[in-house]
RNA sequence: GCCGGGAUGGCGAAAUUGGCAGACGCAGCGGACUUAAAAUCCGCAGGGCUCAAAAGGCCUGUGGGGGUUCGAUUCCCCCUCCCGGCACCA
């Protein structure tokens, strides 16, 4: 790097140009060359003299170019980190890649390039962009996922967890994307039942062997530390809350009957497990009701060729409906096995039928029946006539309604039990655990909790991913790559294609290796990882992202992440369940090694809403595209990012309007012209006082409208200081700027060029100068930086000091009081603004206005709300 | 069905604790500058009625209906529509 360029360019003060004309091409190209050449001024290190701040911005595919919603994200991110960077803090703002994955695979297919050389030209072609648009990363810290020093790690945690048995193989039923010719976890699979690549795919159902990783064993974790975070959206808290679905119920064994003529049901068991939530309504159940994939029933379909016939049926309509998205809305469909089975709370004998709402994959995949008290089972009794007993009695203040017959279903927890043997006459939930008890003691059944949640299946059968690192031997079964033999190297020679199976399987000097253990022949694993393995941990390899012994230093990675985790991270909510309930277990995994102490990744979640076009999300079909490349070319990166801040506030959606970067552009110049035009000849030789000292100072001999200004700017100050503490409504601090600069204008219209403007007039522009230029640092760094050198500013602006504002000299001398008579506006007074009630009410009842209107009537109340307004009550 | 978010001028939006609705910007209109245009600077601007016009005055207005209050975009109840998530989850 050529030291001596760089000294150079940075001491001499450039002449005030003549020209008032803003050329942002010209600015902005000349500063993204000096941080190029100075990268090291965004670097942060461990320092626990500082308070630190970890400020993240979701990390992006590498798909070939920046789109819109990049911009804003990265926008409000970088506007914070500088913000906090100018507020004294040790803060960390990194950038990586997050670059394996299936469309670098279909470019080498449809473009013939190899996947590497695809993702790395793209990651380059973005990092350029993100440097032109000026986001202040540590390029030092950079993570690209798909480099072996950082999958590697992804192999050794692999290892870890298949060491403490959370990683396993089983196999299973899987979603299978045919587009994507993988498996797809749950996560992946829309609310349709639709790829989340693909929109418009229905997922199959395949069965295959797949590596699992044991997310359940967190889920009650991961559901009570949702509270713990009350830095989240609710929104995203409740989505997880949604996702995990946390159930508590009872399993109750209902035995099945061996009549006279029946000879038992074989080797599926002699007894139905069912999960309830509702055990209180046992007495009520009048059926028992199974999946048609329930192991028993598949049995009793063995034997029987008709009831065969009719559950297939059920079993089609069933799939149907889930493909379709519509499970919610199926048909009730059923048939009765002819078999029984018996009630272990007052032997009764109910029939075991067969039906199509019923999902094998939840619970027990077998559920008990009771028709008064379940809004499906109602539906399904009445198209069958099934008996339906009522055992649940509203509980009312009015005697009138207590222990009157409900509508059906009554399906409240409200109530009292009734038909139920001893337990007539109980609440509800004391019922629930009175009978879990009993269930408990007599071995036939026990309170217990249900997950929506599933295990992570991780297997991919695709090429460009982190391959797993597991060998299959003949005699020693499945052996674990050994540690010191990472990482398992993604070999480059691969033909890939969507048909055919796993890419890696075809390349064999990779496929075939010797056992560790017997030195025998083995086969290795050829699928690949889920990429969200890649972003479930990578926060934390930006803290050490050199490290070649470790995922990274334990020290290191406790300074950044402390108690509580990112300080800020920002991103899509479309990562909701996603990317953000998979980090939250693997941290709790890291902890559980030792590697860290923090229970939560994240302490404060931020999801910015998304740039549409024309009122709809942009896409190339729409041609509703917005590229950010053509903004910077016209308007400047200042003006791209300040307007994806300015129009809308960041956590709502937001329209994209050509014109309205227009205006944004316009300001900009305005500043600049503002600059040019008002120079500011005599800056104190010396740095500017302490602000207290040059306000007490000023706040005297300033004539009235410079004072008016100064006030301006104090609250200025206030306002974009306390939103960026807040509530982070960026555009309200644009055009609080705005305002400010619109003042300035008019001061200097009214004021300046008269015989009025003396020293403390000048030392006040360049005060309000000085601040004008902090205060858009954030949002508009090159304008800034350019301005700052303009005002003969030596220092790193980067770290300059974020303006302190003076309540004092932000108050206001006069008010003007409206004046309402009953509620209504009718006229406005001006009074000091240390004025008392009876002075404001006074002026008030004195004014011509209000004397008219008031004429002939009483005024029956008087309001005052300092500071804020009068109201007359009149009769 | 359940959960979360939203609805304010022609448009994007603001109103931070119940206190002047529409800040700021876009589009629009008018003026200054200019041979002219662009650029720039200044001004007007929710809707309606009144007034010859202007100034002014009056009425009305934050998805709809009701309530609490001296006063409601803001709090409470009911309803409509839009966006997002979950969904025969037993």
């Amino acid at each position: 790097m050529p030291q001596e360029e760089k000294s150079e360019t940075t001491i001499t003060r450039p002449e005030r140009p003549n020209d008032e004309r803003y050329d942002a091409q010209r600015v902005e190209s000349k500063w993204t060359e000096r941080w190029q050449q100075d990268a090291s001024i965004y670097a942060a290190e461990p320092d626990s003299a500082k308070k630190k701040f970890y400020v993240l911005e979701m990390l992006p595919y590498p798909s070939g170019a920046l789109h819109m919603g990049h911009v804003r994200n990265y926008s409000i991110g970088d506007a914070l980190a500088r913000y906090m960077w100018m507020s004294g803090y040790n803060v960390l703002h990194p950038m990586g890649w997050d670059s394996f994955g299936l469309p670098a695979e279909n470019a080498a297919i449809s473009a013939n390039v190899p996947p590497r050389e695809w993702t790395l030209r793209n990651i380059a072609n973005m990092k350029a962009q993100m440097k032109r648009l000026g986001f202040a990363y540590d390029w030092s810290r950079e993570v690209t996922t798909c480099f072996p020093e950082y999958y590697r790690w992804n192999q050794w945690f692999f290892l870890k967890l298949y060491e403490r048995g959370l990683a396993y193989r089983k196999k299973s039923k899987v979603n299978w994307c045919p587009k994507c010719a993988t498996v797809l976890a749950n996560e992946q699979v829309l609310s349709n039942g639709c790829c989340w690549r693909h929109e418009d795919t229905v997922v199959e159902q395949r069965e295959l062997e797949q590596w699992f990783l044991r997310i359940t064993n967190y889920a009650d974790e991961l559901l009570r530390d949702l509270e713990r975070l009350p830095g989240w959206p609710e929104k995203v808290r409740t989505m997880q809350r949604n996702w995990i679905g946390r159930s508590e119920g009872t399993l109750v064994d209902f035995k099945l009957d061996y009549g006279p003529e029946h000879k038992g049901f074989g080797p599926a068991g002699s007894t139905i497990t069912v999960f309830t939530t509702r055990i209180d309504t046992i007495f009520g159940a009048t059926s028992v009701q199974l999946a048609p994939e329930h192991p028993i029933v598949i049995d009793l379909a063995a034997k029987n060729p008709d009831l065969r016939a009719k559950v297939d049926q059920l079993i089609a309509e069933q799939r149907k409906a889930k493909e379709a998205g519509d499970i919610g809305e199926i048909e009730k469909h059923g048939v009765p096995t002819g078999r029984y089975a018996i009630n272990p709370f007052n032997n009764e004998r109910i029939p075991i039928w067969v039906a199509n709402y019923i999902l094998m994959d939840y619970g027990t995949g077998a559920i008990m029946s009771v028709p008064a008290h379940d809004d499906r089972d109602y539906e399904f009794a009445e198209k069958y006539g099934l008996e339906i007993r009522l055992v649940i009695l509203p509980i009312s203040n009015d005697p009138e309604e207590t222990m009157a017959e409900p509508p059906l279903p009554f399906t409240t927890h409200d109530g009292m039990l009734i038909n139920s043997g001893i337990y007539s006459g109980m609440a509800c939930d004391a019922a629930i655990k009175k009978l879990a008890e009993f269930a408990e003691q007599k071995g036939i059944g026990k309170a217990t909790v249900t997950y929506r949640l599933k295990d992570w299946g991780i297997s991919r059968q695709r090429y460009w991913g982190t391959p797993i690192p597991m060998l299959y031997c003949a005699k020693d079964g499945i052996v674990p790559v050994p540690e010191k033999d990472l990482p398992v190297i993604l070999p480059d020679k691969v033909e890939i294609t969507l048909t055919g199976g796993s890419p890696l399987a075809r390349v064999p000097e990779f496929a075939n290796v010797t056992c560790p253990r017997c030195g025998g022949p083995a086969r290795r694993e050829t699928d690949t990882m889920d990429t969200f393995v890649d972003s479930s941990w990578y926060f934390y390899r930006y803290c050490d992202a050199r490290n070649d012994r470790a995922p990274f230093d334990s020290k290191i990675a406790q300074y950044w992440f402390g108690e509580k985790g990112i300080d800020q991270y920002i991103g899509g909510v479309e990562h909701a369940i996603l990317h953000l309930i998979y980090s939250r277990f693997w941290t709790k995994f890291m902890r559980d090694i030792g590697l860290i102490t923090n229970d939560e990744p994240v302490e404060r979640l931020f999801t910015q809403g998304m740039v549409i076009k024309d009122g709809a999300k942009m896409s190339k079909s729409l041609g509703n595209v917005v590229s950010p490349d053509e903004m910077v070319a016209r308007y400047g990166a200042d003006a791209a990012r300040l307007y994806s801040l300015f129009a809308a506030p960041p956590d709502r959606d937001l329209d994209w309007q050509d014109s309205g970067i227009e205006g944004i552009q316009r300001f900009l110049g305005r500043v600049y012209r503002f600059f040019v035009r008002y120079p500011v000849e005599t800056l104190p030789a010396t740095p500017l006082q302490p602000r207290q000292e040059t306000s007490a100072s000023q706040a005297a001999p300033l004539c009235p409208q410079a004072r008016a200004l100064q006030r301006k700017l104090h609250q200025t100050i206030k306002r974009v200081s306390d939103d960026f503490q807040g509530r982070w409504h960026f555009n309200t601090c644009i055009s609080a700027i705005m305002e400010l600069l619109n003042a300035m204008y008019g001061y200097e219209d009214s004021v300046a060029q008269s015989s009025a403007k003396g020293e403390n007039e000048t030392r006040l522009l360049a005060e309000v100068q000085r601040d004008v230029v902090l205060m858009l640092a954030p949002f508009a760094p090159y304008l800034a930086h350019e301005l700052w050198e303009m005002m003969g500013e030596k220092s790193s602006l980067l770290k300059a000091s974020w303006p302190k504002y003076d309540p004092e000299l932000a108050k206001e001398e006069e008010l003007e009081i409206p004046v309402q008579i009953s509620g209504k506006l009718r006229s406005k007074v001006v009074v000091p603004a240390d004025s008392t009630e009876e002075f404001v009410i006074e002026r008030a009842l004195a004014d011509e206005k209000v004397k008219a209107t008031i004429a002939g009537k009483q005024v029956i109340k008087k309001i005052y709300v300092p500071g804020k307004m009068v109201n007359l009550v009149v009769k």
